[in-house]
This record gives structure tokens, C-alpha cells and sequence, in this order.
DNA sequence: TTTAATAGTTAAATAGTTGAACTATATCGA
DNA sequence: TCGATATAGTTCAACTATTTAACTATTAAA
């Protein structure tokens, strides 16, 4: 049983490793000009419409320094803009432009075919369970955060 | 059942993401002094005992040249190695040191302690599951490469 | 034996990241 | 109300990771 879970665990890291570089090697294909990171963060921005510098920060655990320069690359590329909060005037709210908005349908659209000819060749309660697992493992290490 | 491959893809895109960016940045805190793709880099090496650049380059998805530059970083380091190939003279195979595998034995350890304290939070039935069909990924997004 | 292919490196450019120091603004307790 | 403290975000220097194109050296193939 317990070099079971050792075994466990070399496998879930060789795995996971693996697929994190394919899976990213294969997006990125898709991204035309663009980046992987800045995929990810246009599409976390609009799927909460507005956000701030510190929130992305905790989201992609990195400091608010490694955001600020990738918005500012977002901006110059005309895909995000800043918009001060006048209430607080420390805040600043990022949201998509229309150009942003557009680019990401579009994208968003690539990836998904990507995804759906992988996630297609699986049964659907397999695919139900694996992405129950792996979301109750996000929840784990979300708490895990919350606690330090 | 259509609208609901749809949304099973938004949720993999969205875990996969999240739980990436968080394992990736508790795995960090394990590293002193190395970086997360140092750390996958002597993991693969390990296990293959000796390798070559293009090896590297095929498994990590990306250009030999990034893989030059990694290694070099590496060698400074003297965690790796580089040793000609005399018959044919074009190869060099990159091995761990002993210093290398010193440290690496080290932080093996300590990951698997950080990844045991999360995976025993799940029943084994459940683990074991998930990794099955994490591995059928991997061999997909394997075969995928082979094709192209 | 010229020509192809293969293995790896170099160099310039760009993206992502950290940590420390910084500016500006808001809040809180005496 | 004022002075200390906290919060939001930026700047800068240093570094890692990556790509693309041009390159060297070596081997294989016509």
C-alpha cells in the first residue's frame, strides 16, 4: 500500500509534466502573435469582466511586478486597457477592449476544437470523473493558499 | 449532450490552468536556488541515466537552442555534464553529476512529500482513476506528435 | 566526392519572473 | 486630526526561458 503511493506519485509527476508541455506546445500553435500566458490572462480577465493587478497576481501565483509587465505588453498590443477607480484611486480595472474581446472569440474557438478532438476520444463519464478529480484537486490547493 | 462537451472543455481549460499554476508555484518553494524547469530537467535526465540535446528538445517541446542555453546554465552549475560521443562526433550526452544527483535526491524527497500530502486526500480508487486517464492523454498528445 | 541530413551552438530579440525600492492613496488608533 | 501603517501599483536590475536564423562540425547518401 505504501509504495503504492510513492509509485503513485512518480507517476502523477512524470505525467502531468508531460502533458502540461504537449498540451502547451499544441496551444500555442494556435496563438498567432500572441502568448500562451497572455491567452490565459485574457481569458481569465473576461470571464470576470474586470479584474485588478493583485488578483491576477494571487491567481497566477506570481508578484504583482511579473503583471504589471504583462499588462503592459496587453496594452500595447491594444488588447486590455486600465481604468482608474475613482472611489479608490490606488485601484486600477483591467478590462478587454473590443479588440481584445474579438481576438479571444476567435481563439477561443481554435481551442476548443483542439480540446474537443483530445476530449472526444474518451467516454464521457471518463472524461466527467477525471475533471471532477482534478477540480476538487484546484479546490485543495486553492484552501492550501487561503491557509498561508 | 453537445452543450455539455462544450462545457466540459471550459471546465478543463479552466482546472488545468489553475491547478498548473499552483502546483507549479508550490513546487518552487521546494527549489533553492533552481528553477521549476532546472528541476524537471535533471527528474527526466535521471531517469534516462544519459541523454542528448534533441532528446531533450522533443520531450520539453521546444528548439534545440533552448535546450542549449538551459544545459549550459546547468553545467555552470555543476549539476550536469557533457560527454562527446567518439564514434560518432556530432552527438554529446548529457548526464547528471554526482552533485547533481545529490541534489536532486534531496528535492525528490521533499516533492514527494509536498505531493503526498495532497494525493492522500483522495481514495486510492480515485487517484488511481485519475492517472489512468491522464496517462491516456499523455499517450494521445504522444501519438498526435508522432502523426505530424 | 559533392550533396543531404543530423547534432549542436551562437546571437539577437522578446517574454516572464523576482525582489527591493519606490509613489500614491487609504485607513486606523491615539 | 495626525502620524503610523497598510494597500495598490510601478520601476529597475538581474536573471531564466524561448524563438528564429545563421552557423560549425560531422556523418550519410547519391
Amino acid at each position: 500500500m505504501h509504495s503504492n503511493v510513492h509509485e503513485l506519485i512518480e507517476r502523477y509527476l512524470s505525467v502531468s509534466f508531460l502533458v502540461n508541455k504537449k498540451a502547451a506546445a499544441l496551444v500555442k500553435c494556435e496563438l498567432d502573435e500572441m502568448t500562451n500566458d497572455q491567452y490565459y490572462l485574457l481569458r481569465y480577465m473576461s470571464k470576470r469582466n474586470v479584474c485588478t493587478s493583485t488578483e491576477l497576481a494571487a491567481v497566477f501565483a506570481v508578484n504583482k511586478s511579473a503583471i504589471t509587465a504583462m499588462t503592459n505588453r496587453l496594452v500595447e498590443k491594444e488588447m486590455i486597457q486600465r481604468l482608474r477607480d475613482e472611489n479608490d484611486r490606488r485601484v486600477i480595472y483591467l478590462s478587454l477592449t473590443e479588440k481584445g474581446k474579438r481576438w479571444l472569440a476567435e481563439t477561443e474557438t481554435k481551442i476548443h476544437h483542439l480540446v474537443e478532438s483530445l476530449i472526444t476520444q474518451f467516454s464521457e463519464e471518463e472524461i466527467e470523473s477525471f475533471i471532477q478529480t482534478y477540480e476538487k484537486l484546484a479546490n485543495i490547493l486553492q484552501k492550501l493558499e487561503e491557509t498561508k
